[in-house]
DNA sequence: CGGCGCACCGAAAGCGTTTTCGGTTGACAC
DNA sequence: GTGTCAACCGAAAACGCTTTCGGTGCGCCG
């Protein structure tokens, strides 16, 4: 209804000047205190609320970012991504930024999108997130100048801002929580090691297994799609060894879902002869008899502190190497992580 | 790296006025095609991208539309927000507009940013979802004039525009689906009928029923939280029933999913002497076993169409009234459907 | 009493576009 | 030779803000 206030009208109003208004507004020291206090009460009267577009304009900044959807299929399901954008969005707006979402749909777009970024200088910073070991985006962000933090880390990542879950951590407490209960032959079910996560998690796997003193077993060293069906794939490998795990770690709890369908399926029972951790914390393995053991971590806060990141980085506030921060998954304990049973095979033949 | 390359330096470069340049890249007519010609030749050999905000400043227009996220907590893990941004967002890029969100932790704060695009402007429109029954939202967008295109009616929504999924027609479906398989006494699991698609999927029930000439017994109408707890305790009371349903029709996936427990947790099988029909369409549905039989409306499309729709709102290019549209949803055929099994209550013993 | 410095404010330029308005050129008709 | 008209382009204002620069008025010191 109606224009929106402008500065000019709040400035003949009080029979003043567009620039003492606006200095007035944002505090500058060579205005009275008085008019001070005159200004921003009629503004507050007002209603008035600076355009945005004209002060970009003027100030040359964007005060915008923006997030880059994963670009590959099927992650659009993700239900991290609503927990993501919501944290981010919640932090910029407390400073007054806005959060632009891209959603390449493939790689040239991605490219492409990082081009005209250069070029406009529309956006003043970008989030990515699913990162490769190898990614080239970083090296191209770089290249281009344009302020970003990942979502994960990659192994070129050295001197950029990330976020990222100790992956690696993570699985090494999932290891030596089942060596706490009584396993031996604990093997992994991970996804391709061209995704960062998917390598770390795998990497702490070994590493649980070491610290335990346990041997490990190359083929007990699985890797399969990010998929129900990967998982189950991979898990029908296994129980064709001759000497079949007890229990196992998945890369995340589609997966997990997958191998406990062939445990299933091959007359065994998940958290019984054989142990199952997920990773992701879904509720929906909250819903899965028995219920899913997993591990979770924070994404509105990891959403929070991505924000805050960009802005020191975009502000020149912070370096990039300083801005790398590390965060812990927690456990989720449920109901397939259980002491191995002692009398498999036998029981295996019970329920066969 | 360097400075974008402004209208200016083109100019200077061809001997020009700016405001030819522009008219140039503008296609007005009354600039040679020579000119025309080498204008853009020379903008696309330097990588020209006119700044958006001097552009927005000049044009009063923003070229940016907001998704509002719901606000209510434990929206955010759904699957559907980022099929549902992604659409939108390219969608939108396409026409070179921009999609911002916005995550208001309650409904004040919703107000809140309301007021400020009524003030600023800086939004050309919104798109809002998780519509209620009584949504009192559209009446204050209608009133701040903000141009809005909501994803799900609302009772008040006769003269906004709307994307909806026909949730009656999609549940009458089910229903007599599940007459057609022979069941006779069908329940329905819904939500709060303050959200508008529960309610509609509750009528949805009532109608399939009336067509297929079958009584509506009122108790075999519940209405529950949207969580898996939810359906577990309404699926629960109508065990309780003298005469339990043969088939429930579930308001989600999650409620649907609670309800199979229920009915497992009894002793009876889903699928079997109770079927049960979900709705969303969610992968992890084809993990349980039996896989769930559910339905699936289209989402990123949805969010193409609520992007193009509001974009011909802004534009004047449509009024709201002929920017209604009804989408169907689609039958996923997997196992908890099937004819009732006619050795009931027998089977039920045999079980225990 | 002249001059100096301080506190406060206004004029105007600038950010990079778009768009209105008018001006120049040449062709062509009378 | 004057007038008309079309075709093409430039000057300048506008969008709404920030910021530099300079200018008042005043008190105070010498």
């Amino acid at each position: 209804m109606g224009e929106p206030t402008r500065l000019k009208v709040i400035a003949e109003r009080l029979k003043l000047s567009q620039s003492t208004v606006s200095r007035a507004l944002n505090d500058y020291q060579d205005i009275s205190n008085r008019t001070k206090k005159l200004v921003r009460d009629t503004a507050k009267e007002l209603g008035y609320e600076p355009n945005p577009h004209a002060r970009r304009l003027a100030l040359g900044k964007s005060y915008t970012i923006g997030y880059v959807m994963p670009a590959q299929d099927g992650q659009l399901t993700e239900t991290f991504l609503g927990e993501l954008m919501a944290g981010m969005a919640t932090a910029l707006a407390l400073k007054g930024w806005d959060l632009t979402v891209l959603a390449p749909a493939n790689t040239e777009e991605e490219l492409a999108i990082f081009q005209r970024i250069a070029r406009t200088r529309h956006l003043s910073g970008l989030v990515i997130s699913r990162t490769y070991s190898e990614d080239p985006r970083l090296q191209i962000l770089r290249n281009l100048d344009i302020p970003f933090v990942s979502h994960g880390r990659s192994n070129t990542c050295g001197d950029s801002a990330w976020l990222d879950v100790d992956n690696e951590l993570a699985f090494a407490e999932m290891t030596s929580h089942l060596v706490s209960l009584g396993h031996k032959r604990i093997a992994h079910i991970g996804g391709s090691p061209l995704y960062n996560f998917a390598r770390q998690r795998a990497d702490g796997w070994r590493r649980g297994l070491r610290e335990a003193g346990l041997e490990i077993h190359e083929n007990f060293g699985e890797a399969t799609d990010l998929s129900f069906e990967g998982g189950c794939a991979a898990m029908e490998r296994l129980l064709c060894l001759d000497e079949p795990p007890t229990a196992v770690c998945c890369v995340s709890d589609v997966v997990a879902r997958g191998a406990m369908q062939a445990i299933r399926s091959s007359g065994l029972q998940p958290g019984r002869e054989i142990s199952v951790i997920g990773y992701d914390g879904l509720e929906l393995g909250a819903w899965l008899n028995p219920p899913l053991t997993t591990m979770r971590q924070p994404l509105q806060s990891a959403g929070r502190i991505l924000a805050d990141m960009l802005i020191k980085l975009v502000e020149g506030e912070r370096k990039p190497t300083d801005s790398q921060e590390l965060f812990r998954a927690s456990f989720v304990r449920r109901g397939t992580a259980n002491p191995p049973v002692t009398d498999w095979p036998t029981s295996r033949q019970q329920i066969r």
